[in-house]
DNA sequence: GATGAATGAGCGTTCATTCAT
DNA sequence: AATGAATGAACGCTCATTCAT
């Protein structure tokens, strides 16, 4: 392998398990086997090497999110596949998971994450008021369930650790995923089925927030 | 206020802003206008101050959530309060989510993070597992509801930058608090409902990934 | 000697011998027996340090010159005595006029330098102008004469190396500091006879070049 | 052109511009679009291209003085073209004038320097000596003059910035330029008519300095 | 409690130079 | 003649921490 993808190798592998700030050009180095200096040779400086571990893996996402929309399907089937292709993605990426999550907590690399990540879900908001009429307001408007879907999709990978203290199993083997992946598919169909039933006009809310509350379930 | 407490505040602040690594005690130091060596005579070293804003934070958080916990209501109502408390607490101390989200993604302080939650979630979890059969196991056993919707919860702060691109308001204004707590209740009415329905034994699977994944629509 | 003096100290010397930008911090904590990092501690950056020094300088150096100028005596004496406590002041601070000819000379102190010389040139100026009014302009213009004698007394110290190889002497000996400052103020009694002499109106000059530079000596 | 001249033409620029320090061979190479490497191919090291871009301008300036004592006329002629000639030099040659400033007071090159230097001052020397006997020594001494008028050749350039914020004219535009010259051949003429009025021997001096410089006022 | 001074380790980065092609 | 890759050394600077007072 050449120089230049060692340095992104290790560079990937030290960011995703340390974290940027933690991960020093020297260990990268050593850990690449190349000289030091050769690391700027090849890239301008930490923060360009770190947006080229990070745009190698959103051309990768990507490309796989547009070929999974881009199959048929009826929206239903297209959302499934785009969470089940989405959380495999971060399941072989796990250092890229674990990247997104802490510099999107505010991190000095948002913005480059916000610009990849935006128009993505924009499609998918778009996507979904087209067909459910419902998702273009109230408590299950589309921006909702994508931050809820998102949020789902990537924090059982941000807490694997911490379910693995309380299950006692690995979340992360390929069982434990494809449990994973049945529950999200899960949840989607119940919000795909509640958006169904909804009337497209969200009914008017009273200005009480407990009053507004109250009325829960189909059947509470 | 004492000196301890001007640090605490300042570290509180600076570690929520910009993140622990990027945190000096040298900023610290004059944030909260005191020596710099002031802050190794009242905490051991940076991590152990770290942990004392952390210790602050969960104590009020668990103090929070044994109080909602304790009122009365079924377990429908009582896991709505968990919610919005938890939401509630976030958004009321975002530079405690913002540190969670960071630490938990593999960070130096994951442990001392995870003591914290798992002993709440091995509440909510028995809570659940109690009251619903159908959470034992299967597509909405307990452990994945709780990870879901804390996904949910602290994501939406997570990206709340994000959101900010996306929809064009600030999420973090009262009015999108509501709305969000709105969609919360909503997906967890959902799932309660489904868990309702759902019988006890889950039905056995079959090895295929796809045919397990097949019946779809409402409720079926 | 305080640590922050005897880094002062080794900063004057190294500067002075190698130049600002052959000077690591590193050979001055050498140097001045401190460590690396307790120069930053006292010195924002090394162009703080560099300034330190200069300003330790100017600081005696304008000392001399107020008490030099103060003192009673016409404006010849007074501008003998000028250039007589200016060289001497440079000879007793080899270091600082190489510093000052060094970084004059496009150097990146430079601004810092002018803020310091320029006053001291317009009060002379003004002085030279008011007694003499041939100086006003033409020939022998006050601004002409100060960059002049300015020239001469800076420029036999930074020449002073090929001097000494142009006539086998050390031209830094007491004895050739007194011959060369004999020669200072035989070349400012040249000058200040010949504006005593000169009608205060400059005769019109012709546009040709060749024929305004004629005229040439009163015996010529 | 030839990539070997580009590299000069680049190098000298920027010794000149920023020095010899401040210079990257890699700006080098950028400002003459050449690669790097044959920076090292052309020149053997930094050091050689700096003095091949300090040849470059000894070699033009060599010429034009050997050219103008070369041609007719009594010595004061000689003397004035000399400086006419020298500083016009200079004027058409900022960064020769700044680089020779620089690297005079104490650099690495001094030497380099210094060996084209003395050749010249040793021969205006001679001359001096051979037509005024009381240049050979005294407050006129050749060699001071030579220093002082060096001195006020190239300080006029040195300290032209601060000439600048002193007139808040263009000290290098032609006319002040002009105007400078015609300064400097004035003081030239006030030199050269003392020393032919000058006894060729110098009386004898007392230890006394104050008694040495006393007898002032017009040609005493 | 509180502080100015001090320190060893390490940081990201740049440097002139070399080498294989 | 020219170049992309590589390197060891050094750069200015910041870090958390310690210590004497």
């Amino acid at each position: 392998m050449k120089a230049r993808d060692e340095i992104l190798e290790a560079a990937d592998r030290l960011f995703g398990e340390e974290g940027y700030e933690l991960t020093s050009t020297r260990r990268i180095a050593e850990l690449s086997g190349v000289n030091k200096a050769l690391i700027h040779y090849h890239f301008k400086n930490k923060d360009a090497l770190f947006e080229a571990v990070l745009d190698r893996y959103y051309q990768r996402l990507n490309a796989l999110l547009l070929e999974t929309l881009g199959r048929p399907g009826d929206l239903r089937e297209r959302l499934h596949r785009l969470i089940d292709v989405y959380q495999a993605f971060l399941a072989d990426n796990l250092n890229f998971s674990r990247i997104v999550q802490r510099e999107s907590a505010g991190g000095r690399h948002l913005e480059r994450i916000r610009d990849h990540l935006v128009p993505t879900f924009k499609a998918a908001m778009t996507l979904m008021q087209r067909e459910f009429p419902a998702a273009r307001a109230g408590d299950l408007a589309a921006y909702q369930l994508l931050i809820s879907f998102y949020g789902m999709i990537v924090g059982y990978f941000t807490f694997s650790d911490m379910l693995a203290h309380l299950v006692g199993r690995d979340p992360l083997s390929a069982r434990e995923l494809r449990a994973r992946r049945r529950h999200l598919d899960r949840m989607a169909d119940l919000a795909l089925d509640a958006l169904a039933d909804e009337p497209s006009r969200p009914r008017p809310r009273t200005a009480s927030k407990s009053a507004a509350r109250k009325p829960r379930g189909k059947r509470a």
